[in-house]
DNA sequence: CTGCATCCTCTTCGATACTG
DNA sequence: CAGTATCGAAGAGGATGCAG
C-alpha cells in the first residue's frame, strides 16, 4: 500500500512539507525556537495535544534530522535540541507568525483565549529591566474567569521568571486586574497597555515605576510588532476607547 | 464537539498553520505561486490530490482570503488568483522550498519519480532565449519506461512551450535521452548537463548551439541553486563519474 | 512528576466513478 | 472543464495506564 502521508513529489516543497506541514509540527517548531526543550515544557505551550501525538511527531521530527533527542547520562531527563537543520526552520516558523499577525484578523484571531496559554507565553517573554534587582511578584487577576484559572502570579529573580497557578505566598508588588481578551489583544500588539488603562478595561496597582513601564516589560508576542493588514471591525463586546 | 482542525491558540504562527499546513495546502500554494490559475492545470501539477480534496483546498484558500475565484461571464472557466495576502505567502512558500533543498537527502528526494511531473515543470520553466526565432520541437525519451510515458515532446513557439505526451508529427530539432532519474538530478540541481554527458547517462543529438546551451534553457527548478548541506550518499545504481 | 504506550472512537483522506 | 458523490482506509484525538 502507498504511504498516504508522502506526496510523492521530488520537488523540495513537498519534500519539506512532508516533515513540517504536518498537524501541530509548526507549533511544537515554534516552541523548540523559543526555547522550550522538555517533553513537559512543549506539552504545556501545546495543552490540547495527546501526549501520544506529540511524541510521536518528536519521533519524526528526529528522524528527519531537525530535532536531536538527548537523555542525560542516568536516563533521568530528556531535552530536545534543535540540529543546525532545526535552526534554518526558525526563518519558516517566523514568517509564518509574521504572515498570519498581517492577514488574519483580530476577530478570528482573539477567538481562541486560554489564560494558561497566554501566561505561559508572557513569562516566557518578560523582560525584566525594569524590575528592581530583588524578587519582584506581579500578581494578574482575571475575574471573569472560573476560580482555578482567574489567579496567577509571574515570579521574577533575576533573569528568570516564575509562573505560579496557585498562591505562592509572597508579597505582591503589583497588581494587575483586566480580562483574558484585554490583556490578549495587548499581548498580540492589537492594543496598547496605555489604551486599556485609558479605557477601564486594565487596572494595575502598586509600584508606581513598575506601572509606568509596564508596556515594556511585559515583553509582547514576537509578532506583536507586525500591523494588522486587513480591517480590525470592532470586536464584539469590546467597544473603542471614547 | 470541538472543532478538530483549529488549535485553539492565538499565536499567529498557530493561526498560519490552520490554513497553510493541511495536508496538499503548500502545494497547491506552489501551483499557484508558479503561476496555474486553472483547476485542471492545478491538478496536473498535484497528479495525487484527488479532485475533491483539491476543490475543498481552494474553498478553504478563498475563505481565508489567500486566493480569489474569478469565473468568466458565461462560467465556462474559472480562474484562481492570489490576493495579495496570498502573495505574500510566496516567501513562506519559497523558504520551505529552500529549506527542503538544503537539508533534505538526495537519496530521499530522488525517490519519487514522475516524468510527466518533470516535465510539466520543465515545460513551466524553460527558457527559450538560446532558440532560433520559430518553432522549435524537443523531443525527449527516457528508454527504461512503459511505452506510454516513454515519449516527451518540448514545443517551443515565441515565449511559450507546449508539452505533448503523444507525438505532435512535426520535425524534431533535437533529441535528449536518458533515464528519468538523471534528469531529475539535472533538474534539481544535484547534477548538471555536462556531467551526465560525460558520465554516459546523458544524451542529445542535433542542433549544436541548442545542444550546447542546455543547461541554460533546461531552466532548472527554482532551487536548484541552492546547495545541500546534508551528505549526499552516492545514490544506488546511480554509480559516480570516472 | 516525566515521558511515554495502549486502546478505542471519530474525522479526514484517497481512490474511483460520475455529472452539468 | 470543473467539479460532486461515495465508501473504505488511514490518521488524529481522548482516556487511561504505567515505569522510573
Amino acid at each position: 500500500m502507498v504511504s498516504t502521508q508522502s506526496y510523492w513529489q521530488f520537488c523540495p516543497v513537498a519534500m519539506a512539507a512532508e516533515i513540517v506541514c504536518t498537524r501541530w509540527t509548526p507549533l511544537i517548531l515554534r516552541e523548540l525556537v523559543s526555547g522550550s526543550t522538555r517533553f513537559s515544557d512543549l506539552h504545556r505551550g501545546l495543552p490540547r495535544i495527546s501526549p501520544t501525538l506529540l511524541s510521536k511527531r518528536l519521533k519524526q521530527l528526529e528522524e528527519a534530522g531537525v530535532i536531536r533527542r538527548l537523555a542525560s547520562p542516568n536516563n533521568e531527563t530528556v531535552e530536545y535540541q534543535l540540529t543546525p537543520a532545526g535552526e534554518e526552520l526558525k526563518t519558516v516558523v517566523f514568517d509564518l507568525g509574521i504572515w498570519g499577525q498581517r492577514w488574519i484578523e483580530t476577530r478570528s484571531s482573539l477567538k481562541n483565549l486560554d489564560p494558561s496559554l497566554l501566561m505561559w507565553d508572557m513569562r516566557r517573554n518578560l523582560d525584566p529591566t525594569p524590575m528592581p534587582p530583588r524578587r519582584y511578584v506581579i500578581q494578574i487577576v482575571y475575574p471573569e474567569l472560573t476560580p482555578g484559572r482567574r489567579h496567577w502570579w509571574l515570579i521574577v529573580e533575576g533573569k528568570a521568571t516564575d509562573l505560579c497557578n496557585v498562591d505562592p505566598g509572597f508579597d505582591v508588588d503589583l497588581y494587575v486586574s483586566t480580562d483574558l481578551h484585554t490583556m490578549t489583544a495587548i499581548w498580540m500588539g492589537v492594543s496598547t497597555v496605555e489604551a486599556e488603562l485609558r479605557s477601564g478595561r486594565l487596572q494595575v496597582t502598586g509600584d508606581d515605576r513598575v506601572r509606568s513601564t509596564m508596556q515594556q516589560w511585559l515583553g509582547l508576542s514576537p509578532f506583536a510588532a507586525e500591523k494588522k493588514r486587513v480591517p480590525s471591525p470592532a470586536v464584539a463586546g469590546q467597544p473603542d476607547t471614547r
